[in-house]
DNA sequence: GGCCAGGACACCA
DNA sequence: TGGTGTCATGGC
């Protein structure tokens, strides 16, 4: 099975899924990808949006998340766990942000490379960023990507960070709508079919793998 | 009551 | 480079 193909399966199963972003009061609204990118490290996204319905009352800019107290950032957006480390990077992430010129700025211009140098921001973060917010075509790889294709025959269990991305943006027209979705459905389709009691007999990619992620 | 979620980082060998 | 401990809440 080709990557296209993977993804043809997984779309015509489980639909779009529509990540990118929606008015969640937070401008530019792309800041919410941004945010919500670093408090879903190791975290589930039910969690994150408790946490982002607390912050977008008082907390909306790049500039208002800068000049927040510490301790009232870590008091709203404690659900998304790990309060105190995202509490500080945020804030960092809200300084450099501002640093580089403004939202619109850094939307526009901001670079893999320049990410990776904020501290709080690793691989899957900056990919996120950039996919989701700046509309860069930049694949996101997680635990999730590795392992099912790894299961699928497509790639090693130990492949990098870097290898598995490399397989995917060579194998895939390089297209933002299409990397958007394919990730968003991987994740959906380990959420639907590798957790806890794995359903792999209808699975769209490696049916009778019969793990849990 | 244990396990784990849309990771990153410091530290070590 | 590769392995390990740490950070922490909430849902199931």
């Amino acid at each position: 099975m080709e990557l296209e193909e993977a993804y043809s399966r997984l779309l015509e199963r489980f639909g779009p899924q529509g990540w990118w972003p929606s008015d969640g009061g937070f401008r530019p609204r792309e800041l919410e990808v941004c945010i919500g990118a670093m408090l879903t490290q190791n975290t589930s996204w039910k969690n994150v949006e408790k946490a982002l319905e607390g912050l977008r009352k008082e907390c909306r800019t790049v500039e208002e998340l800068a000049s927040i107290r510490k301790g009232r950032l870590e008091k709203l957006i404690r659900p998304s766990g790990y309060y105190r480390q995202k509490a500080e990077r945020l804030k960092g992430f809200a300084r450099f942000i501002i640093g580089y010129g403004g939202m619109g700025k850094f939307l526009r211009k901001v670079t893999r490379d320049e990410l990776l140098s904020v501290r709080g921001i690793g691989p899957e973060t900056a990919d996120s960023i950039l996919l989701y917010a700046c509309g860069k075509p930049w694949f996101v790889v997680d635990l999730y990507t590795k392992r099912v294709f790894s299961r699928a025959g497509l790639l090693g269990e130990k492949d990098s960070y870097g290898q598995v991305q490399e397989l995917f943006m060579s194998g895939l027209e390089r297209d933002v709508g299409k990397y958007r979705e394919f990730h968003a459905l991987i994740v959906e389709l380990s959420k639907r079919h590798c957790r806890k009691r794995p359903s792999c007999r209808d699975c769209p990619l490696a049916s009778g793998c019969r793990k849990m992620l």
